[in-house]
DNA sequence: GCCATATAGTCAACCAGCTTGACCATCTCA
DNA sequence: TGAGATGGTCAAGCTGGTTGACTATATGGC
């Protein structure tokens, strides 16, 4: 693959990337969630199933424990979150998802479905779920870099 | 599609578009260019073909004029391109690559195909140019959020 | 058991990149 | 030709991140 051609692709991958974000942001806002930026919906992504420490949230995010703690604090104050004693280490505190925090989440599930909805009916179901594939095949899990 | 499966879809895309932009940054200062930021190489992908003016780059971007303008100081100051006047606009300057924004550019695309090569040998070449085109079909020029 | 060292978290000060608001020069068009 | 729109800059302020210093708790060799 050429050099222009593998710039076409990594140019066409950050615009839907983009775009994406954006309408992930939006939905999410319109479902009346508000006041939240990208890196709060990565963060949610990393509490989700379990909760986790400031520190594993700094590392999934790519930051320092002090910017991470410092989201942290956000989301609490805003009621997505809480911090609770860590059951096995009296140093850390779990951070884990309220109620309104779970919402949120969901709501950002039914934004996403939303924003990939118009790429079925572009390139039909069946390569919509190529494209998945194959993304998750490049990216099994990668730790994700705040863009929303 | 579930909203679980956009949801995976999303995330996928997010974390390959965060590991593309890393990749690329890494590899445009490996080759020599240091100091630049993701937004530079938007900003650059903006200004290759003729050069542009701040507004439109502000535009392109996403930010206000002002952000923008800075932002030409900066790779004006660092040899990456330079104003000129404009020649159908008194009030307006044109921003134009220097031969080192070219290079610049040209190593950028180098350290596309770099970060692109490995997704060949996961999916086959076939594969990686079906993905290409959906994306493209996507968002054919969409303005491109800075992420790099 | 005990101490040296590593780790979780916070506080404080600072910095970079962006925003808003005000402003001047030039263009456009009724 | 004059009123309003547009391109660009200057200045001040905000926000989200950084580095550095510190406390409290955990861990592992002795």
């Amino acid at each position: 693959m050429q050099n222009s051609e593998a710039m076409a692709l990594s140019a066409a991958l950050l615009a839907v990337a983009g775009e994406l974000t954006q309408h992930i942001h939006d939905g999410v806002e319109a479902r009346g969630f508000e006041g939240l930026r990208p890196a709060h919906g990565f963060a949610f992504a990393r509490l989700a199933p379990d909760g986790g420490t400031v520190t594993e949230l700094a590392a999934h995010l790519g930051v320092t424990k002090q910017a991470a703690s410092q989201l942290v604090d956000e989301i609490v104050r805003k009621g997505y979150a809480e911090r609770r004693p860590h059951p096995d280490d009296a140093r850390a505190r779990l951070v884990v998802l309220t109620e309104r925090g779970w919402a949120c989440t969901r709501a950002a599930e039914e934004a996403a479905a939303e924003a990939v909805r118009p790429w079925a009916d572009l390139l039909g179901e069946r390569e919509v779920r190529a494209l998945r594939d194959g993304l998750l095949r490049i990216a099994p899990y990668g730790p994700i870099k705040p863009i929303w």
